[in-house]
DNA sequence: GCTCGCCTTGACAAGGTTGTCATGCCTTTA
DNA sequence: TAAAGGCATGACAACCTTGTCAAGGCGAGC
């Protein structure tokens, strides 16, 4: 089907003028319901899809959001896709991805797109999300964007994100319930926010169930499989070694798991694992893991929710912003203290 | 900047028409030198950029390359994605990601889509490459498209992928050169092709090299950890089990290890295993698993050069094809028969 | 019966670019 | 010297839709 069909001819078959069908495409008001059927039909008859492009340059509206990332998780990279797309299409919208370069001038790489493209509005993944160069740029360009996740600055622009205190704390919490007093807490990168937060979670658990956060079991890591490894090392090189390890991602936790195998200590017989975001990688060592799944796709859809409802700040308010749930995932790494 | 620059102040700015603006703006012919000069440097001092969807509208050029997926590893998709940017962008082109539901009707899916992006061009990645429907409606539509590995029919369409066969015979080639000669392998998903192409490679390296393919030593398995994990268990636990295995895949491949871990048989000491695929769970494990690594970025950078090249098959001659080296990722899961 | 105002519809311009065709100039060829 | 052809450029239409504004029809209120 090489020639295309155009607004003309469904006004033509249905016997009125191309802004009555634009009406009824558009879904606008004051159309009298025996026109608005006359049009369906007609565009069903001809099968006919309106033009992206004539649509965008004639209105507002581009149809097109867009998503920005640098993320080193492929995982979480296509989850946010996933669920950002499911959102667009009810919508009719569509996503065009734009993998960035932090490396490099950001700021430089986005101003063309957003100029090129006017695409009408924008998902910032972490850590993008924090570069204020690309907020600026975001900003002047006068293109709404939702952040997933940030780190800073929260209210400077509408947001989706997740619990981290309270997913930490209820993590610690089924660790205690499991009877372990000794739980050892490996800290992510100094620089992301997240990892303050989830500490903050499993020490205010710790406190509330009177038990105290003992400095040699808590180790600096850097959200990396060979820094979870090191920091198991070190855990777990002594006497009194703590009966239970919270990694706060999954990555450190495997690193943890590989420790542990190579000094024969069964998980979760002698020690109890747990990570923090499910990847896929937790499923995929033996034991499996118990850690905690960010609702990444519910919270790319919301940020969609957004944008596509317009949602603005008031005046002297804080921005719109979602807090979505967690999920607790206990596999089979954490087990009653043995 | 909400106010947006178009062509006419270029043109003004500079005393050409529009469209030599225009004409330079494409890199057309027959515009004298220091014509092209001044226009590009007004285009720089107004920081002017082409609406795309004025151009798309007025032109045959939608300056957009589709991405189809229905792929369940995020890595892939991802590294798909990478490098189809990485040439897209040299052209000025944008990519739109479209994931797919192949439990439902694809075609319905897609149809609509290509009606009112009107793309120029799509890749499609397994398993929808090989879905014949897509195919149809592609083709049906008249956009151009590229698959990346298709199992079936390569002569329908350009493609680009990797030599199986090779890789798995360099792999079963490097265990041999190990010492080893009694190497297990754990067959892929059988409506994967290639799974067949990995399977002869790997038996070619075995009668090459004058060793027998022995029955008891090549397992079924379907591309899942679990898979992986159930064919190692059946291949270990006999007396004359093979000191070697090589899964057609990353994920059975850490099955494997996770048996070998449990029966407490040293990796690669006592038991070599090799992967395929380099996936990022291959690094998360401990030893880290020898592998190959498919050059999937560099692949899907050359679908997306087919598509912007407008390579077209010449009458009688098969498609335009690329076909690309694979690299063999030797880490620590392989070594000198014990 | 008349005016007012709302509902419904249509004519036409606008949006920013590329494609087509015409024009004028300059160089080459007979 | 004249004709032919190529190069550089511009005027204008076309692409397909939405936005603006005007107009006609019809019911309600006086």
């Amino acid at each position: 089907m090489i020639s295309k069909v155009t607004i003309h001819e469904v006004a033509r078959l249905s016997g009125v003028s191309i802004k009555t069908v634009s009406r009824v495409l558009n879904r606008e008001p004051n159309v009298k319901n025996d026109t608005r059927a006359r049009v369906q039909e007609a565009v069903a008859a001809l099968n006919y899809r309106p033009n992206i492009s004539a649509r965008s340059l004639a209105g507002s509206k581009a149809y097109l959001i867009g998503v920005f990332f640098d993320n080193p998780s492929p995982a979480y990279v296509t989850d946010v896709q996933l669920g950002a797309i499911a959102r667009c299409r009810e919508e009719g919208y569509h996503l065009i991805v734009e993998p960035l370069d932090s490396t490099g001038d950001v700021a430089a790489q986005v101003e063309p797109m957003l100029q090129t493209l006017r695409m009408d509005g924008v998902i910032l993944t972490p850590p993008v999300c924090d570069n204020v160069a690309v907020l600026d740029v975001l900003e002047a360009e006068g293109v709404p964007y939702v952040r997933l996740s940030p780190d800073q600055d929260q209210d400077r622009s509408a947001h989706v994100r997740m619990d981290d205190v309270r997913a930490a704390y209820e993590m610690t919490a089924h660790l205690i319930g499991l009877g372990h007093t000794d739980i050892g807490f490996i800290k992510g990168h100094p620089e992301h926010g997240a990892s303050h937060l989830r500490y903050e979670g499993y020490a205010a658990a710790m406190k509330e169930h009177g038990l105290a956060v003992r400095e040699e079991h808590v180790e600096q890591g850097w959200f990396s499989f060979r820094s979870g490894f090191e920091a198991a090392e070190r855990l777990l090189d002594r006497a009194n070694r703590p009966t239970a390890i919270f990694a706060s991602n999954d990555d450190m936790a495997l690193g943890v798991m590989a420790v542990a195998n190579r000094l024969r200590l069964e998980v979760p017989q002698t020690l109890s694992v747990a990570g923090f975001d499910d990847t896929p990688g937790a499923k995929v060592v033996w034991p499996q893991l118990t850690t905690v799944r960010q609702p990444i796709q519910a919270m790319a859809a919301a940020a969609a929710d957004l944008l596509l409802t317009g949602a603005t700040r008031a005046e002297g308010e804080p921005p719109p912003s979602r807090l979505l749930d967690f999920e607790l995932v206990v596999r089979e790494s954490t087990g009653p203290v043995g």
